[in-house]
DNA sequence: GTTGACTCTCACGTTGCGTGATACCTTATC
DNA sequence: GATAAGGTATCACGCAACGTGAGAGTCAAC
């Protein structure tokens, strides 16, 4: 059997400019062109089709498929698994960027609506609703079980080093608030703000003077600590900073 | 503060020809040109952008990001929450295409009996129930063994944060016998192992070379790292610095 | 006043085709 | 054998989000 492009386009569920274009790139050539320069294919290539078609919906580039369809099967189980980590760390960023997207949901809620609950228990609570759907519709849990385990869990965001982190994003949010409001450093909203900010710190370690304005500092020179604190302003650590070493002067 | 282009780049983390191009498609103008033709930024428009690179972080496209900022709240939770479910399908579909490959690699193999360990090995919690169903599936365990060993993962997950602490000691503890053993911060030996602690530290945040290389320095300059990095050995912190800024260099 | 670092504006390259534009060929029908 | 319908061919631009020079002007420092 013969086919001509449109034929072989409609078998394979391509496009026939997708076939011109595999054969502009040398991926798929026609068996044999015709006087009138017609494309026609035969079994063979309809085979090879499949073949790159198979490994076209993996994912991997067309100049992949070409090397892995001319190489054996020793070569194509490499390029599979190397495929394979890619996809992994693909699932891996797609779920961090879902709770992102989650987390700043629940802000953008916390504005509108104030529901200071949902923004501190409930900031998964989009994708735990996922989830709770998904056990009870497969009976591992009923929903009284699943009453008891969400309190479970509420109890247990509060302990420990998640209600820290959010105790401190807390008091980012204020300062954060404030700088919106183009209030000073060493105003008393702001200094009130940062000795709760200081009194978080010491959940980890007692600063004294000297330690307490290095470690503002630090907040400013570091680019790690000064992209997470971008989240709330741009210059939301050097706010901070001075506002740290007007508090340290004072009360340290 | 003015910013000239190279400036506000550096400062944000995109390149200079990332601001000529949303420059030229609208998305972030600068506050003025000069008379020399040069860009200018002021505040408002690193903030802007600040704006635009989380929403470009999150891989919504740019015309959309151009819609996003004018809006409001709601229309940005809408926005948000349309993009998490194409994100959500592109899980699914991501996870799907894995389970093809490990089919593919298991008949180019012509092995149909896979080791249980292979396919235990590096499992996320995440992905979890889409393995368990594909391996009852396949008839490889009972319903039975399952939820044995769905009650292993639960009570890994428990102490979970216990563990990952664990894990970052065993990465610094086999540095520090490196150390001991007189193996340069660019052997191979130590490469491999500092590839572990990125991965580690993969846990909470995702580095890029400059913040990788950062995070050297800060171990070695913040007293408080020091410190702890000095029951491994008294200049581990320069050692991992070092080790790191090479490992950046190279990888990142 | 001479570097060196920085800036500008073109303009092409990337990936995998989609979408015409324009012209030639084949087949069926009248 | 004329005509219309439908298939085929080759350009060639378009997209998304920039990367990567090329060539030329500008700024700050020694």
């Amino acid at each position: 059997m013969t086919y001509t492009v449109k034929k072989l386009a409609k078998l394979s569920g391509v496009s026939v400019r997708t076939l011109h274009f595999y054969d502009e790139i040398g991926l798929l050539k026609p068996a044999y062109y015709g006087d009138n320069h017609y494309r026609y294919y035969e079994e063979e290539q309809l085979l090879m089709l499949q073949q790159i078609l198979f490994y076209r919906k993996l994912g991997i580039p067309l100049s992949d498929i070409q090397r892995i369809i001319a190489s054996d099967d020793f070569d194509k189980i490499k390029t599979l698994e190397s495929h394979r980590q890619i996809l992994e760390s693909n699932l891996d960023q797609t779920t961090k960027l879902i709770k992102t997207i989650d987390n700043t949901i629940a802000r953008l809620r916390g504005n509108t609506t104030m529901k200071d609950e949902e923004l501190f228990y409930g900031l998964e609570s989009e994708r735990q609703k996922g989830y709770e759907k998904y056990i009870i519709e497969k009976g591992w849990m009923s929903e009284a079980e699943m009453q008891k385990s969400r309190e479970q869990v509420k109890g247990w965001k509060q302990d420990g080093f998640r209600k820290i982190m959010k105790e401190g994003d807390a008091v980012n949010q204020a300062l954060a608030d404030a700088m919106q409001k183009k209030l000073k450093p060493d105003c008393p909203e702001v200094q009130k703000l940062v000795r709760m900010h200081y009194e978080w710190i010491k959940n980890f370690w007692i600063p004294n003077r000297e330690s307490y304005t290095g470690l503002g500092n630090l907040y400013c020179e570091h680019p790690e600590f000064h992209r997470f604190f971008e989240q709330y302003h741009p210059h939301f650590a050097e706010f901070l900073a001075e506002a740290m070493r007007i508090f340290a002067e004072r009360e340290l």
